[in-house]
DNA sequence: CTGAATCCAGCAGGATACTG
DNA sequence: CAGTATCCTGCTGGATTCAG
C-alpha cells in the first residue's frame, strides 16, 4: 500500500477534488444542474472568485459541464459530467466517515 | 446531498485527512508500524518539520499512535490505531478512483 | 535518531470594484 | 447575472539551525 503506484494515485485524487471548496460544490451537483447564482446561494461564505475559479478547476478536470446561455441577463448552467458522476461513491464514503468522526468527536469531549 | 448535514461531514473528513501529506503518511503506515526514520526515507520530498506536524495532527485526531521508546539513541514507532484503519477503506476508493482518473487523463493527451 | 524552534517565501484564498 | 481584474492577507509549508 505503501508503494508508489497507490501513493501517487490517492494524490491524484486529492489533487482533483482537494481545493477547499471542490467537495462542497459537487454535494450541490449532485443534487441536479445548477446554476451559478444557486451554487452561490447555497454556499455564503465562498466568494464569486473562488467560486468561478473551483468552478473552472473541476470543468478543466472533465467532473462538471459548463452551459453558458448566450442571452441577456446572463445565464450558466453547471451540472456533472457522467464521468463527474463516477465521484458520487467516493463523496459518500468521504461523508459517512465524516459523520462518524464528528460523532466520535462528541463523544468524546 | 446539499444538505448541510451532508456537507459539513464531508469538510470534516477533508481536515482531517486533507493536509498536503496525511494521505500518503496514512499510505505507509497501512502497511504496519514504522519508525520516524523510515517513514522520512518512504517520502523523500517531506521535511523533518512537515512530518512532525502532519504526524501530531494526525496523532490528536485519534488516528494514529506514537509509541516513544526512552532511550538512547531515541527510537519512535507510530501505528495506526483502530480507530484509524476505518480509513483504510476510504483511502482505496480514493487510490481506486486516482488511478482510473489517471488513465482517463493520459488517453485525452 | 527524533524533534523543537526560527525564520521566511509562495500561493491559496479573500475583499473590493468594475463590466458585458 | 455571471463573471473579470486587482490588490492584499494569512497560512501552509520549506530551509535551517539547535537540542536531548
Amino acid at each position: 500500500m505503501g508503494d508508489q503506484r497507490f501513493k501517487s494515485s490517492v494524490e491524484m485524487t486529492l489533487k482533483v477534488i482537494g481545493g477547499k471548496w471542490k467537495l462542497v460544490i459537487l454535494c450541490h451537483l449532485m443534487d441536479g444542474v445548477k446554476r451559478f447564482g444557486e451554487l452561490k446561494r447555497g454556499m455564503p461564505d465562498i466568494t464569486q472568485k473562488m467560486l468561478t475559479q473551483q468552478l473552472r478547476e473541476l470543468e478543466d478536470d472533465g467532473i462538471i459541464h459548463r452551459n453558458v446561455f448566450v442571452q441577456v441577463p446572463p445565464k450558466v448552467e453547471y451540472s456533472l459530467t457522467e464521468y463527474g458522476r463516477t465521484m458520487e461513491e467516493v463523496l459518500h464514503m468521504l461523508a459517512d466517515w465524516g459523520q462518524k468522526h464528528q460523532e466520535r468527536v462528541e463523544v468524546l469531549t
